[in-house]
DNA sequence: GTAACTACTAACCTTTTGTATAGTGGTTAC
DNA sequence: GTAACCACTATACAAAAGGTTAGTAGTTAC
């Protein structure tokens, strides 16, 4: 037995077919490679479009409007314009983004774990030889 | 302030650099449309190939083929040949798809929360005149 | 004898995603 | 006076992801 049974004990058929469901709806909404990084960049403080794209990275201005429009549309950011010279505009998280703490920070630990295995594995590469 | 405290408490901007770097982790080895899905579909036991694909639903045999290969290379899932006639080829999750659970959880959670909000507001709009 | 099952793979095509470059119109800094 | 910043948008193109169809080689069920 691979996984541990906690993991496994609560998959019957119907859970299974359930919670492959309500992963499809979460990927609908926020899968694809950018959604949670800007929700991420966000949680720090309502940014800027370009204070966005230099934080996030590897973005361009037409992707990172797109996604910045679809984030607005489903309700996880707000846009809030600044009349001014010149007219600045901001993006800020809604209480719905809040609903995604819990994903974000389980996400966020794994990723941190699995980096540390990558490189650990990486390290026993080099020492031994294949 | 639209966003908890709680949540936004723990982002200086450091740390809101290493979040989106283990976001980024994270979503290398496990975004996508399908990975994820995947493991969910193996949570209730090993399957063969047809049983994934009639599982998963909508993922067509090239694909799933793909997919398959980069989570056995990623350590994710096994690959287990039974000679006979026909030759049948199951697939189980490793340890390392165990650490997954709690993204697992919390996404599914988050899902399942998110589908109830559209029906809802999809019931407010059929009820109230635009 | 033909249809369905086993687990895929090859070839080709479409869709999605992303990049690069240039441009808007006005303001500020050197 | 020219370069940089503001927030994008348009156009054109390239790359990645995904879908469709057909086919392999053998076995079982009707």
């Amino acid at each position: 037995m691979a996984v541990p049974e906690s993991m496994r004990a609560i998959h019957t058929p119907e859970q299974c077919k359930a919670h492959l469901m309500f992963i499809g709806d979460a990927l609908y909404a926020i899968g694809g490679k950018w959604k949670l990084r800007i929700i991420v960049a966000l949680l720090s403080g309502n940014k800027r479009f370009n204070e966005l794209q230099r934080l996030i990275g590897g973005i361009s201005a037409k992707v990172l409007s797109a996604e910045l429009k679809e984030l607005e549309g489903n309700g996880f950011i707000r846009r809030q314009v600044f009349t001014g010279t010149p007219v600045t505009v901001d993006y800020e998280l809604t209480e719905y983004a809040g609903t995604l703490t819990e994903v974000l920070e389980s996400l966020g630990r794994w990723g941190e774990m699995h980096r540390q295995n990558v490189k650990q594995s990486m390290k026993e590469q080099k020492g031994v030889a294949v």
